[in-house]
DNA sequence: TAACCTACCAAACACTTGTTAGGGAAGGTT
DNA sequence: AACCTTCCCTAACAAGTGTTTGGTAGGTTA
């Protein structure tokens, strides 16, 4: 009999905890992860602060899930983007694209992660939250350079703070976005390439 | 006499307040506001936790002040701006000036602004902060507005959506920014601005 | 010198925090 | 009927929290 198996996954299903951490995820998003005590997490699913913990064996643990499923569901659509062998331009809508879709599965995730990642990837536990920012960096960055290159990129930008003005644009959002507002995911991404590509002014 | 002085503030001198202000907002920015122990404030400051109180009387009050005082020298700053009767694009380049200028100034209380606004402003405490966001809307969507009238802006774009976009990329650059860096706050006001305004492509 | 003020320290307070241990009710399985 | 599994509760724990109280060293004033 295997030994080695985490104490509090013995016997919970798979589905409750999928459950519970959707909550957590709310509560954390809503009051921010220091402020969100154990006990508003499982009054915010009807049950009493020990409980969690048949599910979880830690508060930390529940943030850690929250944070590495988005970022590997996020990750995974990327991949396919940068894999796709696009050009600059065409790399650049599909990110913002697929990010706003992210951003409309993933709202309380990609909340949690814009408010805290910063002082959590300091910690050897959230380490692939730096990780992945590089990686962040090295796609957004790279096509940016790449279409200044093939000038589609106006050039007399500095390149990174262009990059993170288009980094910030998207993921922002998620602070006031809801899901099933009046603009879909799709319809945000549009404006918001439109904005990005083609500026606010009238073209003189 | 006058008894009706804070306990706090009867024999503090103004100058160490505004030091350990500071200091604390240093602490905030970078830990989070719930994060914080007013005994990591204290060892910041190099006294003990207990000594914070002979200056303030709560943890909260230096919140408070930290956040007053930076939207009182933003709004004299706006508010100067919005009165010189300037066109609509002159207009938002002086408010995305000054913003950059006031995050120069206020690295640390920006950063904290951002972080922690939302759920603070549901308390009555921190009412202010609503009422700074419905001014600034305000000033900003009746810019945008004007703008879109007299044709200087593009009508095609959700307004909305617009004012969210670039309130949105104009204060999260607090939370990279540093002073002292390679760009003056107004060298990164005019990169953010032409982008903003003409877009990151180059024009066909 | 004596009284006083400023700015801090030392030590404790009441409370909240994340977490644990043991128990028990409901329902399925043998 | 006995047993097991799942899921939660009750009740407590130790550590950490913001805050208070009383004291005190050193400078300033009378």
């Amino acid at each position: 009999m295997p030994t080695n198996k985490k104490k509090t996954q013995v016997t919970a299903s798979p589905e409750r905890r999928r459950e519970l951490l959707g909550t957590a995820a709310e509560v954390f998003a809503a009051q921010g992860y220091n402020a969100t005590t154990v006990r508003k997490i499982a009054d915010a699913a009807g049950m009493l602060a020990g409980s969690l913990y048949y599910h979880f064996d830690s508060k930390e643990s529940m943030l850690d899930e929250i944070l590495s499923a988005f970022l590997t569901e996020l990750w995974e659509g990327y991949d396919t983007v940068l894999a796709a062998g696009l050009g600059p331009r065409e790399t650049i809508e599909a990110l913002v694209t697929e990010s706003f879709r992210e951003i409309d599965r993933h709202r309380a995730a990609v909340a949690i992660y814009q408010k805290e990642s910063r002082h959590l990837s300091a910690q050897p536990r959230f380490r692939y939250l730096s990780d992945s920012q590089q990686k962040f960096e090295k796609a957004w960055l790279g096509t940016l350079e790449r279409g200044v290159a093939a000038r589609v990129f106006r050039a007399d930008l500095d390149i990174r703070l262009t990059y993170r003005f288009v980094r910030d644009t998207v993921w922002v959002a998620a602070s006031w976005y809801r899901p099933g507002g009046q603009h879909s995911p799709e319809e945000i991404a549009r404006q918001y390439l439109s904005m990005v590509l083609d500026g606010i002014a009238v073209r003189g």
